[in-house]
DNA sequence: ATTTATATACCGACCAGACGGTTCAGTTGC
DNA sequence: GCAACTGAACCGTCTGGTCGGTATATAAAT
């Protein structure tokens, strides 16, 4: 339900949008709600009307950004050649795939703010952490190698998301590459 | 220079343990320089004596946090078996010490805080990272399994700081040991 | 058909508290 | 005498949240 009955953005799409620009832009902690509504096009009230606390607008980003990981994940179950490891491939090409590509910023972003905000926001990103952990296990046929590429991708995706990525996109290809390999082959005995 | 004449802390350490104490009981956003005053145990005039303002303290708190992980590393250097991969096991193990031991606040909250009030702050950590992954490029015999480890090991710092760690004890010292395997044996052909 | 009622979506002035930082006279210990 | 504070008042700004009001649409009543 992204669009309403004359095909315009519902005005909390603008909002979560509005208030993910925000964040690329200015930084977790500056991020007020009188801004958001400016760049949301609405007045504060109405911005209080349809998420009725900073922290109700906080979870709803925060929400948006893991079903979009899932949904990711999920697309590329029909894409990806099946083999060896598979859930920890599909888990790190969502990830690889969210934080490097452009929607990066959404994703990082979200969960900047919400630890600097109030650290409960991140219970949702718990669970899914600790469901993708479950399913690593077991959809994997070596586990070590999964756990390893899994992490590697979180290590690659953090420092990306604080811009803190020391690496060229050439690097970052070879990374890829070499996670792949880590996933496929395994470590050498 | 942690003490000062009569043995004890200098007030410039109580307010830097003030602050990452505080940052990792209620949140970085939350950080006051009263209540980091209060807990020092001096009086606000007192901190601003010391850390003439809050980005100051910041700043000090990211760079104690840099020393503490490039002391822990040289530390290691003299115990730990030389071979391969020798600075991303450094390294690695520098890092596991520091956030999967009891210090892991310091480290953690420190980028937190960072992140929400001013993202230059980070300045300093990018340089460290760079100058990481120089050390790596230059002193590993595998890249590839180098790079991959280092990252790991980023991975899961990541999710110990933010408190979002799935792993038991026995999953994390499982972690450990597969990624010196990988650092030492490499990505199987 | 016209009035009345109700709900939705939104406006924007205002408020109360928090917070970083200033000031400054006074104190303590080397 | 100087460095390292204390204590407390004070200021200006920012910001989340409140609240009474408004415009529009749809439904109900007359």
């Amino acid at each position: 339900m992204l669009e309403n009955a004359r095909g315009r953005k519902s005005s909390r799409e603008k909002i979560l949008d509005a208030a993910s620009e925000l964040v690329a832009e200015i930084g977790a902690g500056r991020l007020t709600l009188d801004a958001v509504a400016e760049r949301a096009g609405l007045s504060k009230g109405g911005l209080l009307y349809n998420f009725p606390s900073k922290d109700a607008l906080l979870q709803a980003m925060i929400q948006r950004m893991i079903d979009q990981v899932s949904a990711s994940r999920e697309a590329l179950r029909t894409q990806i050649e099946p083999g060896r490891n598979l859930e920890a491939r599909l888990t790190a090409t969502a990830l690889l795939n969210m934080c490097c590509g452009g929607r990066m910023q959404q994703v990082a972003t979200g969960l900047m703010v919400a630890t600097a905000e109030n650290p409960r926001l991140l219970d949702p990103v718990r669970s899914v952490i600790a469901e993708t952990l479950q399913r690593i296990k077991e959809g994997s046929e070596d586990l070590d190698a999964a756990l390893l590429g899994w992490l590697a991708v979180e290590g690659l995706s953090n420092l990306e998301m604080h811009n803190l990525s020391p690496f060229s996109d050439q690097d970052r290809e070879h990374i890829v590459q070499a996670i792949n390999r880590l996933l496929t082959k395994g470590i050498a005995p």
